[in-house]
DNA sequence: TAATAAAATTAGCCTTGTCTAATTTTATTT
DNA sequence: AAATAAAATTAGACAAGGCTAATTTTATTA
């Protein structure tokens, strides 16, 4: 069994690994969860100790088989909690992140399970993340961003990859959501704001950074 | 903001106010929690310092108003919690207890007002005690034990004093529901072991402890 | 009331998970 | 390759919340 703190941790990993892809470092780690280097160093060495993940310097952290089980167990915890409290209990699309942060560490066999059917197995979570299945599988994950697209491109909104309220209310804001269509019309050189037209109405400017952070399907 | 261990604290000290009205000390609290007295003393300060309680040597332990409304809202959450588990989720009677005490945390404005209202505002949990309403308030908590019934007389299960999945499955065994009705054939002098007719069915004979565990309606 | 038992409290220690500051190792740049 | 910068690590501290052992209060009983 794992410690709240151990949790946490293990989820961060799993978010690293899955961002990126590339080497995850105490230092990344620590940026990830606002905690400071030397701390994670001495969870590092806990969680070795458990056999959850393996730690090489040149390859950095990685999630052993046992680790990556843990790891995606509360995921699945965490994205049908989500959609429990949109979905059941009428929460905003906002709210709902902090919360199910809480909820997934709810330890119980079979309540994933349990809340699972009761939700009817849905595939996706309210911001788009594929919720993996009891047996560690999960459905498509999206890669590709608005700042991928091309110029004068349409593409269909799929998933967000930044959870907080306040990109949240932005995009409520800019009326964006799951399955918004977007058309490129025109990357400005400068700084790569986007010039962007949804659901076909008239065209706003977005940052870099937030067409980064908006996953779509061409 | 109270920690977990605090919640906890506040919730037992409500839990003995309510149970008997007596004098609340500090061994009353560690063996209700299972902790050191010296442990509780500690945190006597602590709650002492929060105002959430009084501490009189006389008078015992007591709970503020300001005590008495965060442990009032702890319950809310658990019962209702309970509620959920067992209705939405197909859980058993035995089985909700330990998880609603986790659930209990789960730390939202709105969390327990929305779950309240999805679930039809409930009066009663699962195991028969009230659930306070938003505004505190709540129904009527049943007193009278099976060991209070006169030889001869009937009654009817509210609810039950002991939420252990001990007491819970041996009721289970001997069919006894919420709403089972019961008649007190005979007390045994030697033990106040109790003689009863379940459902007007077959007698058992149960414990005096047993009898003290049911609440019930006369 | 004195003696004894029980309860409450204090003192000091432990573990978890965090931190800062100092040091060592590794990378990068000149 | 040497100098510098960045990252990793170690050492030592701290707060929370628990413990044991010892001591002081308070109750109870002879």
């Amino acid at each position: 069994m794992n410690t709240l703190s151990e949790e946490n941790y293990l989820k961060c990993i799993y978010r690293l690994w899955q961002d990126k892809g590339q080497k995850i470092t105490p230092t990344a780690i620590a940026d990830s969860l606002g905690n400071n280097p030397a701390s994670v160093v001495d969870m590092i060495r806990k969680l070795t100790d458990k056999q959850l993940i393996v730690y090489d310097k040149k390859k950095g952290v990685e999630l052993t088989p046992a680790g990556l089980k843990d790891a995606t167990l509360i995921v699945r915890r965490h994205r049908l909690w989500e959609v429990f409290l949109l979905e059941k209990l009428g929460y905003h699309w906002d709210e709902i992140h902090d919360i199910a942060e809480e909820m997934e560490h709810i330890k119980d066999l079979t309540l994933a399970d349990r809340l699972d059917k009761f939700l009817g197995f849905p595939e996706y979570d309210p911001h788009g993340d594929p919720i993996p299945k009891a047996n560690g599988k999960m459905a498509k994950r999206y890669s590709t961003t608005l700042a991928d697209v091309k110029a004068g491109g349409h593409c269909r909104v799929v998933a967000v990859k930044d959870t907080t309220s306040q990109f949240l209310q932005y995009l409520q804001k800019l009326g964006i959501n799951i399955g918004t269509r977007i058309q490129l019309l025109e990357k400005i050189a400068f700084d790569n704001s986007l010039v962007i037209s949804i659901n076909g109405e008239e065209q706003k400017t977005v940052s870099q950074k937030f067409g980064e952070s908006l996953l779509i399907d061409l």
